[in-house]
DNA sequence: AGCACGCCGACT
DNA sequence: GTCGGCGTGCTC
């Protein structure tokens, strides 16, 4: 190759997440790489997928020390990512100083960085005169320059694909029909191993070749039995694909003319005029394309659902897109029936981390395809479907904007409420916040006049809001009568004589958080985490809610070998088996939580015999706080009140309160009253009057003095550095220790505060010790400037992050 | 993440 | 003697 070949920097999608620079291959013009095509590209010794980011750079500006290597294969014929899609991963990227390549890979679906599935390279596939011919990646680039060029010129006519990972073989698809414990002889190992893999992936569905690949190919024979017992069954492998190919969406134009009978139907019920303002006003920066935010605050019931229906129908008839973002699944599905109610026939592109692989791949696909032809489409999602290409977004909406979901806070840190933001001012499309008890701040944003508030204060459905009371626990309430305080007790049994339903909320989940040994006086610890075990009473496990490590329970002490032990604390398992003997015969208890959820449509299936009424009591972790509407129900138990008030941060008490909010809005939604009993130890706090009295803006004023007073935002801002080692490196403290002192000159100059380090909450998680610094600063620059001072640090055995904003420092 | 290198224990 | 465990270090 000459030295005046075509170079490009790429940005790697796998470690080192680097921005790397290669040569571009002959056979392709120049105008042919465009931004965001994804690659695949030679690094070390082997290949990895990129996405280009720019072009033909400067040859002075080319690495030093390295002799560029050449792009194997282009992967697509036109860039699957815009400009302005790589400019937010770039401004992503830049917010929590990460490298693009890192960002990029948290945004894609799986299927679109992964150039290898299992052991099989991805395969691409070219059309010579009728006749495909099949490479695979290494075969590609082992080719002649001729035989090359040849398939450049078929991958420029478009007789040329990559074909999706595993798209040909895995149409065996096996998934469960039974829950642990598992009804098998104990010495069936390989049947129950079998089980227990498919539970453990989660979705409760794997392909044959999975199991195969995973286990080894002895599990054929007991494959069949499962499937012949019936604890197994063959799943339609397509029963998740999008109706639509890709191949023949709709222009815009088109589009519009199929949809605007439904778009400009006439909602069941007129807005009331609190509404109708608020919409008038978002509609207009609607069609301004103007980037504004705008908080809709509102009680539950106040109708902010229905403002927000009549905007994406604005929207959409506008020729552009709305995204509407919620923080759980469970109401993504809610809202989604509202959508469909209210616009029947309306196409919905959903999306949600519970969907699989291959389905989260098609909608990404999909809306990048439509972004292209500038098709509006209605998103609904979680979270991540923020990182979904959207063609032509005009309006943005984040419904419970407080939720403590809209953060995610693993892997790859993010405020989605931040990079909301940033996307409605990218596109001019207003991003709308909506609330009954908004974040702290939030709410003193819009008092402090940087962003408008529209307010809705009554009760669109009529309806009263529930009377709310309090139940003190026992300080010595023993384990065994302990649950439930007397008059909860006696307002379950009222309830349940009066044929309506109760609600049961209690955030742990398992038997008991804890079991103790009468021998020697401890408890099972994870090995990894150090934190106590909880034990799982069907599963017959005891396992680690951190790490997911477990072990089989009953089994001998690890310390003394003794087998007498007592469980300590409750968990929904423990509750929902007290309730049965406790409840009058005949009584049915249901319970939502991770463990009743394993399988795909467990959580709709079990909520929906609820709203059948075929149980009396539904009891459930706080999955169960939001959302649903159950007209017969009248009681809510927040079983455990003071619960998050004891966590070491400094909104522990606003995210008590918005829960209890939230949970107490579960009760009496139906024509029957409704009442919510809170059950505390500490019945003195200051939270409980707010929250009896549903007074949002008293908590508020509150909460905002302490945090005044105490240096907590909004008043600072406040970042988490955080950073682990495994406990054997021996020279670890000693280079902690000067890490500190780098951070905390750096603290000196920038202005910024460095406290710590301090032992993380959880001081040891998956084998490695964890430390924490709090960062307080007047603005994001200088935080991000102190975490910068690390970067020349040589890392050793170190993992650092920093977390902006951090939603909890646990 | 891969995939090398390298340095110690148990096998033909 | 060699095979092979996985610690650690690098990749345009």
């Amino acid at each position: 190759m000459s030295g005046t070949s075509l170079r490009a920097e790429v940005a790697l999608l796998s470690p080192p997440f680097g921005t790397l620079s290669y040569q571009l291959p002959a056979g392709f013009p120049e105008y042919f790489w465009k931004a965001g095509l994804r690659l695949a590209v030679p690094l070390g010794r082997g290949l990895r997928s990129a996405v280009l980011l720019r072009r033909g750079r400067a040859a002075t500006a080319d690495p030093e020390g390295f002799i560029l290597k050449e792009v194997v294969w282009p992967l697509e014929r036109e860039p699957i990512l815009s400009e302005a899609y790589l400019d937010f991963a770039r401004q992503f990227a830049l917010r929590q100083a990460q490298p693009e390549g890192r960002m990029l890979a948290g945004m894609l679906p799986p299927g679109l960085r992964i150039l290898k599935n299992g052991r099989s390279w991805l395969r691409l596939r070219f059309f010579d005169n009728g006749l495909a011919e099949d490479f695979d990646l290494p075969e590609l680039q082992a080719l002649s320059g001729l035989a090359r060029a040849r398939l450049a010129a078929l991958w420029l006519a478009g007789q040329g694909q990559a074909l999706r990972g595993g798209e040909e073989a895995d149409l065996d698809i096996y998934g469960l029909r039974a829950a642990p414990p598992w009804p098998l002889r104990p010495s069936a190992s390989r049947q129950l191993a079998l089980l227990e893999y498919i539970f453990s992936q989660g979705r409760g569905r794997v392909s044959r070749r999975q199991i195969l690949r995973e286990l080894g190919p002895d599990y054929t024979q007991s494959l069949r039995q499962l499937l012949a017992r019936g604890l197994l069954a063959k799943e339609d492998p397509f029963a998740e694909s999008p109706a639509a190919s890709s191949a023949d969406l709709p222009d815009a134009a088109a589009w519009l003319r199929q949809y605007r009978p439904v778009l400009e139907s006439p909602p069941p019920f007129e807005l009331n005029p609190e509404q109708r303002a608020a919409l008038a006003d978002l509609e207009e920066l609607m069609r301004a394309g103007k980037p504004a935010t705008r908080l809709l605050y509102g009680v539950t019931g106040s109708g902010k659902t229905a403002v927000y229906l009549e905007l994406c129908a604005k929207t959409l008839l506008s020729g552009k897109s709305a995204l509407l973002l919620v923080p759980e699944v469970a109401l993504a599905l809610k809202l989604r029936r509202d959508i469909q109610e209210r616009f029947p026939g309306l196409p919905l592109y959903f999306f949600h981390g519970y969907q699989s692989a291959a389905l989260r791949e098609n909608i990404f696909r999909d809306l990048a395809h439509r972004s292209a032809g500038r098709a509006p489409a209605l998103v609904l999602g979680t979270r991540s479907a923020l990182f979904l290409e959207i063609p032509n977004l005009g309006a943005l909406i984040l419904d419970e904007e407080h939720d403590s979901s809209f953060k995610q806070d693993e892997r790859l840190y993010y405020q989605a409420k931040d990079l909301a933001w940033f996307r409605s001012g990218q596109y001019g499309a207003p991003l709308v916040l909506g609330s009954a008890t908004p974040d702290v701040k939030t709410f003193y944003a819009a008092e402090q006049g940087r962003i408008r508030m529209h307010r809705l204060s009554g009760r669109v459905g009529g309806g009263e809001l529930p009377r709310v009371s309090l139940a003190p626990l026992g300080a010595g309430a023993s384990s065994t009568s302990g649950l439930l305080a007397p008059e909860s007790a006696r307002a379950l049994r009222d309830c349940l004589a009066r044929g309506e339903q109760a609600m049961i909320l209690l955030n742990r989940r398992g038997y008991a958080p804890a079991m103790y040994c009468l021998e020697c006086g401890t408890s099972a610890r994870c090995p990894n985490c150090e934190i106590s075990l909880t034990y799982h009473k069907k599963r017959e496990k005891l396992v680690c809610h951190y790490c997911g490590f477990s072990q089989p329970f009953p089994s001998p002490c690890a310390t003394c070998k003794s087998t007498r032990f007592l469980p300590l604390g409750e968990g929904t398992e423990k509750l929902e088996e007290r309730l049965q003997s406790f409840l009058p015969p005949g009584a049915r208890v249901l319970r939502l939580d991770r463990d009743s959820t394993g399988r795909p449509g467990d959580m709709e299936n079990i909520l929906s015999a609820f709203g059948r009424g075929e149980a009396e009591v539904l009891l459930g972790t706080q999955m169960l706080s939001k959302g649903h509407h159950f007209p017969r129900v009248t009681l809510a138990i927040l079983a455990d009140g003071d619960q998050g008030l004891n966590i070491p941060d400094y909104n522990a008490a606003e995210r008590t309160f918005q829960l209890l909010v939230q949970a107490s809005g579960r009760s009496g939604r139906g024509e029957l009253p409704g009442r919510v009993i809170i059950q505390t130890r500490d019945p003195g706090h200051y939270c409980w009057e707010y929250v009896k009295n549903n007074d949002y803006e008293g908590f508020y004023r509150q909460e905002l003095a302490r945090r005044e007073l105490r240096r907590y935002p909004p008043f600072v801002r406040l970042a988490l550095v955080r950073l682990s080692f495994p406990p054997a490196w021996a020279e670890g403290p000693a280079r902690l220790a000067e890490l500190s002192r780098k951070l905390k000159a750096a603290g000196q100059n920038l202005g910024v505060e460095v406290l710590g380090p301090a032992p993380a909450p959880h001081p040891m998680r998956e084998g490695r010790l964890r430390y924490q610094y709090l960062l307080k600063g007047q603005d994001w620059k200088a935080i991000r400037g102190v975490y910068a001072a690390l970067e020349h640090v040589p890392s050793g055995h170190f993992r650092v992050s920093l977390d902006i904003d951090p939603g909890t420092m646990l």
